[in-house]
DNA sequence: AATACGTGGCA
DNA sequence: TTGCCAAGTAT
């Protein structure tokens, strides 16, 4: 059970259970070595913001792959960044890592300390006590989804969320070590992935067992969320708009719901409401399919309209892009699902 | 403080 | 199938 005299074991534990149990990733030293590039960790990190380590796996190859270095990926055109990012979601993260990656190698290289570095787009309170503990070995409280369960559930705070966050993160600060601050922030999210999961977490195999205040009352419990609400359900429409092997594809507004990504010009739908249901030129349009997707905060049926042979697109703006490419062209799930409905039922017709 | 902001995996 | 959840940040 943990009190304020009782966390001063803690750490030793946790690390030595870190030394046996650490997952390999691509953007990690191993436990007890020097720190990783701070630039990996920094990628990693933005990457790993709301999304799973499987998810981000592939993006990181990909993107240390083509862009080495922090100076490297400061060079690179803003729209081979999102497109690369595609499919990744919360495209905010991509916009920013351009302007910070910018920032990053005007200056010089990263700041190392967590106000150097909170000052970075798309840097928070979480990510900058990351990088600091992790790449550059300072003390730092590293408090996250997986450490407020963990803290939550050893120090058996059943304040709900976010209400709890002081005392959460207070609880943190307690247990965070001088030394190895980074392996210990690491430590606790291996252990909240692993071991102090949100449902069944594997209490037996946690080596805080003995500490933990909730282990005989219910840690599944713990923590406290208040309830969620329902989404409103929108409707829209995309379109497919075709010319001699090639589509009509837009841009889509700099900020706000898939800001700044390439896209299927659509009826003007959002989390506000439904779409005008207007194509953007007359002409023979036949339903493609319906595509329901579940954003953050609201589900869109988009149906998918396609026009066949068209002279014009009736838009301004965008470009015709081979459909034989369109997996290269950087559109976000939503889109690249609608994309799959077309191609289908157009290769129907041949 | 509350809301906007993606996606895929899992039970 | 539906809902929950994930290494959060910006406003």
């Amino acid at each position: 059970m943990t009190t304020r005299e009782t966390c001063a074991q803690i750490p030793a534990r946790l690390l030595a259970w870190y030394d046996e149990h650490a997952r390999a990733l691509p953007w990690r030293s191993a436990p007890g070595e020097p720190p990783a590039d701070p630039y990996r960790v920094w990628l990693s990190e933005i990457m790993l913001q709301q999304t799973t380590v499987a998810a981000v796996k592939p993006y990181f190859d990909a993107f240390t792959t083509r862009w080495p270095t922090v100076e490297a990926l400061a060079a690179a055109p803003q729209e081979d960044v999102m497109a690369a990012w595609a499919g990744l979601g919360y495209y905010s993260r991509a916009r920013n890592l351009v302007k910070a990656a910018g920032v990053v190698a005007e200056r010089g290289g990263f700041p190392d300390t967590e106000e150097g570095l909170r000052a970075l787009p798309g840097v928070g309170a979480y990510t900058a006590a990351a990088i600091a503990a992790i790449a550059f070995g300072r003390r730092a409280v590293v408090v996250d989804a997986n450490v407020e369960r963990v803290v939550a559930r050893l120090f058996a705070i059943d304040t709900p969320l976010p209400g709890a966050r002081a005392a959460i993160r207070e609880g943190a600060d307690l247990i965070t070590p001088d030394e190895r601050s980074g392996d210990f922030a690491q430590a606790m999210m291996d252990l909240g992935s692993r071991i102090c999961t949100p449902r069944a977490p594997n209490c037996d195999a946690c080596p805080l067992a003995g500490d933990c205040a909730a282990r005989e009352h219910d840690p599944e419990r713990l923590p406290v969320k208040a309830a969620k609400k329902t989404k409103p359900v929108r409707q829209g429409r995309a379109y497919w708009i075709e010319r001699e092997g090639a589509v009509w594809l837009v841009r889509r507004a700099p900020q706000g719901m898939l800001g700044g990504m390439r896209a299927l010009p659509d009826d003007g739908w959002s989390a506000a409401g439904d779409g005008s249901g207007d194509p953007p030129v007359d002409g023979a349009w036949e339903e493609a399919g319906v595509v329901r997707h579940t954003f953050t905060h609201f589900v869109i049926e988009l149906t998918v309209l396609r026009l066949e042979s068209a002279q014009e697109s009736g838009l301004a703006q965008g470009e015709w892009w081979p459909v034989e490419r369109i997996d290269e062209a950087g559109l976000p799930t939503l889109f690249a699902k609608a994309a799959r409905l077309a191609i289908a039922a157009r290769e129907r017709l041949l």
